[in-house]
DNA sequence: TATCCGATGATAATTATTATCATCTGATAG
DNA sequence: CTATCAGATGATAATAATTATCATCGGATA
């Protein structure tokens, strides 16, 4: 298993690709495409650090002065929904703590939140060797399963929002059942 | 690779070993053993659902309804810090947002929050087919590396604190540079 | 070009968390 | 057993992030 740090020469690359397609998917997801939408997704696309809000909506003041922080929040969070974005963590609402000092994983629900502990046997052994990244002493990992709970499938799960983590092991934009393994 | 739900009755019997010896790793981490420290962490052990701060506050009032909730919160990072809890994961700060819709993992800084893409190869296709919990459509998964950045290594890193994630990978308690399997 | 629904900006409200500070208490020494 | 003191706690204020509200605006379609 082998690690490598994504290249900014690739990823410059893959921002020009997305921009030439946004407006499109856009109107795939009926809604309108406006300034507002297109500056944010490419202030995104444009960042390396995986901006907060604020950090977003800074960047495109540059070129928007008037642009709102609430719009830059709506518009993320609408990005995510229609799989053009996604959040580095589905659980950045408020801390989850957690008693459990064993080697365990998490399946997360993302409407609800409810969260349960997984061990992967094999999972940790295969990680334990390839683990290193350069500028960066790590310290440990884990993985977070992003799931829909049966109780919020059931009911249309009323509590909480969606607000995707698309997940890694997802295809882009396919709302399967079935989790996808997705590599490229 | 074969994934397990961590089942109800050996999490209590955990709990019960954890309990017993917890004053002891206060007195071993220099803190005081106080009523409300044993409160909280007993809640947080015989929780299931991985409770957030105020979750554990309502639940520890039911026997020492004068606790504050400002006092949870301390008590919960700080035993974090000494390696008696772990946070779900170390980005519950704020939400970050990520352009980036190809399949790849992060590595976080636990303190200062910065976060670099990496990808894995062979990860996602040894989980594709493992990734399965009952009770959830899985959707999706992703993988946080914790770590130290360069920067804050040597700097001693003022911005951020460290407020931890022990991470699957570590053994508890162990603050090497180097990470480790810790599969049980 | 007119119409309309959704988007936006400004701002208030809410929620989670952290800071402050006076008071209290567990741990240690005597 | 009591005095002492550093650190813990409770009450509350302050901050930070996010969401809600609502009047107005502007893309998209006819």
């Amino acid at each position: 298993m082998r690690l490598t740090v994504v290249n900014d020469n690739r990823r410059a690359a893959y921002a020009r690709e997305r921009m030439a397609e946004f407006a499109a998917r856009c109107r795939a997801a009926g809604l309108p495409v406006t300034p507002q939408r297109t500056a944010i997704i490419e202030a995104l696309l444009d960042a390396t650090d995986h901006p907060r809000a604020e950090s977003i909506c800074a960047e495109v003041r540059r070129r928007h002065p008037h642009v709102s922080l609430a719009t830059v929040h709506r518009t993320l969070e609408t990005l995510c929904r229609i799989g053009e974005a996604r959040k580095v963590t589905t659980l950045h609402d408020s801390a989850r703590y957690d008693g459990n000092l064993r080697p365990h994983h998490h399946v997360v629900c993302v409407r609800c939140r409810r969260i349960r502990d997984v061990e992967i046997a094999g999972l940790d052994t295969a990680l334990g060797g390839a683990i290193r990244a350069p500028g960066f002493k790590p310290l440990g990992w884990s993985l977070e399963i992003q799931a829909v709970c049966d109780d919020c499938a059931n009911f249309g799960g009323r509590e909480g929002r969606s607000s995707g983590t698309g997940g890694v092991g997802r295809t882009p934009r396919n709302s399967n059942q079935t989790p996808q393994g997705a590599n490229e």
